[in-house]
DNA sequence: CCTAATTCCTCTAGCGGCTAGAGGTTCAAG
DNA sequence: CTTGAACCTCTAGCCGCTAGAGGAATTAGG
């Protein structure tokens, strides 16, 4: 049986944030010792390890519960999570690129050494940038 | 003089976030009518569209702050702001990259109809993929 | 077996960047 | 002058943690 600081140390996850994931009801200990102390078997540290990885890939919390609460097998269910959750990461990482690159223009405006300073102006100015990003 | 629903109306930023901004010491108005009521110039204006489009560029309030705090000219203080920025997004880009290439794998694991479902063993393995996201 | 150090417990509050609502005042049009 | 829209301040909530207080349990060493 595993304490919370074992799967702490096994996961990487920081124990109070183990804590806040119980607390979301996506990962409920074992047991508890005689003094309340949460114990954990392979079965949570498998959990944890789906969820942070979950976690990483960016799905909300709220994901993550509809996920866990599948009962491993129901993939009619699952796919189309994956998906949506997908076709945002595309999304951000198109908006990303359009910031990418006014942000190269900005820190270009003033890369020389000519007179006046462009690079403020040019974090005011919306016009020169094709992409049209933000306002979301 | 503008109101503060005008400078809304104008620049698409919502009231509440303009007072917001103004409580985080971005965005003084010009000054207030007898009723207490904010009113904003052009200056205002111009200044919010810089505050809304360097938040669109995914600058913290606290750069916001240092940028305006600037007089206008300070291009040595200015630019190795937007540079540390620039290199941020360009991590950003990289991390949601492994992601999609990640997510993509599990939405593909079940897309035909073999028996079991791969889709959730997918989202717990972190074996299988490349880039080492996350954990940080 | 006892002590001391470490880990654990719960609870509350804070972060950033807003957003929403209550309850009251001021403004502008008719 | 009346109405209704827009304004004011203040407080609380969102997400996903993170940090700290104050106290109880566990574990290692003597």
């Amino acid at each position: 049986m595993l304490s919370i600081g074992d799967l702490s140390r096994r996961t990487g996850v920081k124990v109070p944030t183990i804590r806040y994931y119980e607390q979301m009801g996506l990962l409920p200990p074992e047991g508890r010792t005689e003094g309340n102390q949460r114990r954990y078997g392979h079965a949570g540290l498998e959990r944890l390890a789906f969820i942070r990885h979950a976690r990483d890939l960016g799905l909300p919390i709220e994901a993550i519960r509809e996920l866990t609460a599948l009962d491993g097998s129901d993939c009619a269910k699952a796919h189309p999570i994956a998906k949506r959750h997908l076709s945002d990461i595309r999304r951000r990482i198109e908006a990303l690129r359009g910031l990418e690159a006014e942000l190269a223009r900005i820190a270009a405006a003033c890369d020389g050494s000519e007179g006046a300073c462009r690079t403020l102006a040019a974090f005011g100015d919306h016009d020169r940038c094709e992409s049209s990003h933000g306002r979301s």
